[in-house]
DNA sequence: ACAATAACCGATAAAAGATTCGGTATGGGA
DNA sequence: TCCCATACCGAATCTTTTATCGGTTATTGT
């Protein structure tokens, strides 16, 4: 088991939130979703970069928070589960797709900067 | 020099906003310039936390990717810098107070579900 | 019998991120 | 002279997150 050393800010919104909706792949998931690709299998497919190991992981915390909610069906070949946004998960949507525009908005700006950030020094 | 090794996701506008204020004491600081407190030493003080090291290197990316733009008197005594936010920070306001509200109404909820996920297994 | 599919989990390796420690430089005050 | 404050940087180290690999179960088609 897995404990955390280092101490958290759990009275800033911002840090709570980010725990959340912080993971590398959690957005997209949760877009996906939202999309209607609602398997994990399906939904590994239509990110691609990410494995299913890491979807199953982010899904699995998406859950664990009540952001989604699981159907499964273990008695059906081949089998079958399915992700679905809960009331919380939809009240995540529009701060989501804001935080989004603002990045898509941005994204030339970003993009050079941490190219920058990374590249000469 | 340090290069990224694992691709990004460029084409996802959260995943860029992300970049620019994911790190763990962003929102702490750019909260703390809204706020009025725009000096480095002013900022690791009102954050006590976090190092003034950390503070000085978040500052860097801020300031890197145009969220923040620095003021510096070097010939007085004591040094005196300033950080304030540009437009774009501002225009990261709004989406900020958001997620923050986000994570506050959620907060009980987001505490309870984080224990578990790393206390009891 | 064997390959294929779906969902999932555990252990470990690799990468990224945060922290600590020491150092630079300037000039003021005890 | 020595110590303080301010701002800042480099590098080593520690922590956390993400990726990779192999394994499990159950059922269908070849």
């Amino acid at each position: 088991m897995y404990i955390r050393k280092i101490e958290e800010d759990q009275d800033c919104g911002l840090y709570l939130a980010m725990k959340v909706l912080g993971g590398k792949w959690k957005c997209c998931i949760l877009d996906a979703i939202n999309k209607g690709i609602t398997r994990p299998s399906e939904i590994a497919r239509s990110v691609q970069e990410a494995s299913t190991r890491v979807i199953e992981m982010q899904l699995a915390e998406l859950l664990a928070y009540g952001v989604v909610d699981k159907y499964a069906e273990e008695d059906v070949f081949p089998k079958k589960s399915e992700y679905r946004l809960t009331g919380l998960g939809e009240s995540l949507l529009p701060i989501l797709s804001q935080i989004d525009q603002w990045g898509m908005q941005n994204a030339q700006l970003i993009k050079e900067k941490s190219t920058e950030l990374q590249g000469a020094e």
